[in-house]
RNA sequence: CGGGGCGUAGCGUAGUGGCUAGCGCGCCUGCUUUGGGAGCAGGAGAUCGGAGGUUCGAGUCCUCUCGCCCCGACCA
């Protein structure tokens, strides 16, 4: 094919767009391969149409190639489907709800497990029918609180998801393992680094679950990796707890007088100066009790106190992760006046009274009040903490002697050369884009939506499932991000939008006349050539074609009357003379590979 | 939903000192030019996001409203 750039709809742009942020973003509008409509919904303008198309390919044949069956379910749904399931309800404003003609509910599809579980449902009955693996690509709308960088996050966006259905766990294992493989493949093959992660297993309990992240500056997924290959998202990582300790020789509970010490680093500094000893105090020394208001799925309200060495923070998204579906929020001034016995600033486990230790938080205490502890408070940790008096903190508060917990949450923050749970090493924090997720369901949407087969025993069993995810119209931009440079896009030749880019500098029919039979004869070799043929000067088509991005740039010009052309690599940005005679074959040789 | 910023021509923007809204890019016509975003000449294109108000007079001041972007909350 050859494509002539002067009648292609494509406009690029001189200047940045002053809406776009990320460089993905601000390129692909740049460039002219997508255009804003509204938050979250982008036109894919012809090139970008076509970068699409092959990501979408490429993603189709490896489903196809581990016996994945692509069928098309609609994103126009009734509500029924998603009120026997729950989610409805359960998606909240993120799912985009709409009404036909007659005021009845219909809803613009966030994703399609009820759908496929229905429609297998619909025909198979009978463990002969299983293993069975669909798929579709197609596009999903959620209505994101947040839209951003462009076509990263969507409200409108192209996934392709795939469903398993077998009638055991060992087949659900082996479909999880096929996607597993397939989505190796395919980010492999579209030149993506990834690092597979492990996800939060969900509230299902025992599932696997494993993200396959793009390491990338825009990204919005906080990820671990240790030096040995350890890797996972921050919500999935449980740390390993330190060794119990002996604490015979340590004294008991003693209240200190810790005027004005309603911080950890104000604690920290009192006591260095009245309670000195042979190491310095330290923040992690002492015992951090935080509150919070629990809210559960049914709408019941709780307390929460979390108690962690000082110098860690809460990192809520764990929290939120390890307490879904219940939802915390801080405990405000107005929650504290409602607790009196909650001394903000001050709480603690223990109260000492006559000179005995008594625990008051816990379900079992006086109070009552749920009391979880971090893994690295463990039997025999002695620790600084708040006396539940203001202006008081207790020393040698002993874990297992002084006070239980009624469990353990792993939600402090995770930090850089933490050690790995694994212990492979230091961990290190990055950012990452989501660009697979590969999950075994079990049958949670089985047993809501009661899809049952007959097994070889003639008994109903109720079907496990897997469900898979690939962000397409994701991929687009998540390759854009990490090949692109300071003066543009630069694509794998994989997903080009053109194989070759033709452009002829200089006046003279002689130049355009070797154009058009170079393009006619590469073209007829089955290269895909974009000719830019317009009458504007060099400069002009040097600049759009390295913003472009095409992997390959022939450029005849000058040369032309020694008898060579040019060819540019975009990526290196290098280029070499070739005698015009040859430059065919070379270039089927450079773009073929 | 909280915090911050912004709405002026297709794009990027100046104009807060009140009166005829300016510039750059892009676009159209003509001539010249053709290896790094060409030159000259001429031209089209804006009811300054919307509504109301103050005033002799509002892009500019006041009130309300709509929308967009960024940070956070949220996010299979």
């Amino acid at each position: 094919m050859i494509t002539r750039l002067s009648q292609y709809f494509v406009k690029t742009l001189r200047e940045d767009p002053a809406d776009a942020e990320v460089p993905s973003h601000k390129w692909l509008v740049r460039a002219g391969y997508v255009r804003r409509i509204g938050p979250g919904i982008y036109t894919m303008l012809p090139l970008g149409q076509k970068v699409y198309n092959k990501i979408e390919q490429v993603v189709r044949e490896e489903l196809n190639a581990i016996g994945a069956q692509e069928m098309r379910i609609p994103a126009l749904l009734p509500r029924e489907p998603f009120e026997i399931s729950n989610r409805w309800e359960e998606y909240g404003p993120t799912l985009f709800r709409l009404k036909d003609r007659k005021s009845a509910d219909y809803l613009l599809a966030p994703t399609h497990e009820e759908m496929f579980t229905l429609a297998v449902k619909d025909l198979c009955s009978s463990y002969k029918d299983l293993p069975l693996i669909l798929y579709h690509i197609t596009p999903k709308y959620r209505d994101e609180a947040r839209p951003r960088a462009g076509l990263l996050r969507g409200r409108e966006f192209i996934m392709e998801d795939s469903y398993s259905f077998d009638v055991d766990d060992e087949g659900l294992k082996a479909a999880y393992e096929k996607h597993r493989t397939a989505y190796m493949r395919i980010m492999d093959r579209l030149g993506l680094k990834y690092t597979m992660v492990q996800a939060m297993a969900g509230a299902m309990g025992g599932s696997r679950s494993e993200e396959f992240l793009i390491e990338a500056e825009a990204g919005e997924d906080t990820f671990v990796v240790s030096p040995a290959g350890f890797a996972a998202n921050v919500e999935a990582v449980r740390i390993t707890p330190p060794a119990e300790q002996d604490f015979s020789e340590v004294g008991p509970v003693q209240v200190v007088d810790t005027p004005g010490t309603p911080t950890i680093v104000d604690l920290v500094e009192r006591i260095n100066a009245d309670h000195p000893r042979e190491r310095a105090w330290e923040a992690a020394d002492t015992l951090k009790n935080l509150v919070f208001k629990v809210t559960d799925a049914e709408g019941k309200k709780s307390v929460l106190i979390v108690g962690l060495p000082g110098d860690r923070e809460v990192d809520e998204k764990r929290l939120e992760a390890q307490l879904e579906p219940a939802v915390a929020e801080p405990f405000t001034d107005e929650d504290f006046a409602q607790y009196p016995v909650l001394v903000k600033g001050y709480i603690g486990p223990v109260k000492v009274v006559d000179g005995q230790a008594v625990q008051i938080l816990g379900e079992e205490s006086e109070s009552g009040i749920r009391y979880v502890v971090d893994p690295r408070v463990v039997k025999g940790t002695r620790w600084v903490t708040g006396a539940n008096e203001v202006d008081k903190h207790q020393l040698d508060v002993v874990y297992g002697r002084d006070f239980t917990a009624d469990g353990v949450l792993d939600v402090a923050e995770v930090r850089d050369g933490d050690p790995a749970p694994d212990g492979s090493g230091p961990l290190k924090l990055a950012r990452g884009i989501e660009l697979g997720h590969i999950f075994q369901l079990g049958r949670k949407y089985a047993k809501a939506l009661d899809l049952k087969v007959l097994d070889r025993n003639g008994k109903l069993v109720t079907v496990t499932m897997g469900s898979y995810g690939f962000g397409v119209s994701r991929a687009v931009a998540v390759i854009a991000e990490k090949t692109c440079d300071a003066k543009g896009l630069a694509w794998p030749r994989t997903v080009a939008p053109f194989d070759l880019h033709i452009v002829t500098a200089g006046k003279g029919e002689e130049i355009a006349q070797t154009a058009e039979k170079l393009a006619a004869e590469l073209s007829e070799a089955g290269i895909d050539v974009l000719i830019d043929d317009r009458n504007v000067s060099p400069g002009v088509k040097f600049a759009d074609a390295e913003l472009i991005g095409i992997p390959t740039s022939l450029v005849i010009g000058r040369g032309l009357k020694n008898g060579t052309v040019e060819v540019k690599d975009r990526a290196s940005l290098s280029s070499a003379e070739v005698p015009v005679e040859t430059a065919v074959s070379v270039l089927i040789q450079t773009v073929k590979g």
